[in-house]
DNA sequence: CAGAATCCCATGGGATACTG
DNA sequence: CAGTATCCCATGGGATTCTG
């Protein structure tokens, strides 16, 4: 939806949802805001759920947006880790609001 | 994802994302905490993009999770309110923090 | 370990036409 | 106006296998 920019360029909202569009940058996103530096295997084991190809495409749009960045080892086996940019830290304000809603709501949506 | 309650039953964080999962919500949400009470074309209209069809299917999702309430009117032509319930108001952090963080950094994603 | 490469299916979601 | 009903396609995303 890369698109979306050009038809409604001023639009500062719909283009942040472009940024964390998709199932699972909110939760990546979290897990490094909540551990910092991570390699590939461990934020694959802590968003829960996710699988290697998807955990890989979403990095990859995240490294092509400026939240996040990646360093690589030569190491063997290979290390490679990822870390929120500065931009991307400055996202912790809707990830915590996000949390701090889902915990006043748990019996809310609990249900559904 | 319904199931990922059950396989992770007290991530309020990822329930959370289940409830405003897909392209549209936020959009929705935001929309109508801005105008407050709405009409269905009305929402169409504001919620630049979007097809009747699909928010159709989202203000249901909506509805039932308890985020808007929807008010018909036995008028001719129809009449269909639709209005964000307290917890539907409770969202307005969220959607606050994404907004500045949209504007604060519109440079940075208007080229992606 | 950190991916890349395939394969493949489900569904998200657009376009269009129709109705009370 | 506020939907419903179809049709249909693109792609999101899972499972599996392979490699440096």
């Amino acid at each position: 939806m890369a698109v979306r920019g050009k038809e409604f360029p001023n639009c500062a909202f719909r283009q942040t949802l472009d940024v964390l569009e998709g199932k699972w940058k909110f939760a990546i996103i979290h897990s490094l805001l909540l551990h910092g530096t991570m390699r590939f295997k461990t934020l694959e084991r802590d968003v829960a759920g996710i699988t290697a190809r998807m955990l890989v495409k979403e990095l990859k749009l995240l490294e092509a947006h400026g939240i996040v960045s990646r360093r690589a080892y030569a190491t063997v086996p290979p290390t490679v880790e990822y870390t929120l940019t500065e931009c991307g830290l400055s996202l912790e304000p809707i990830i915590e609001a996000i949390q701090a809603w889902g915990e006043k709501n748990r019996a809310v949506i609990s249900q559904a």
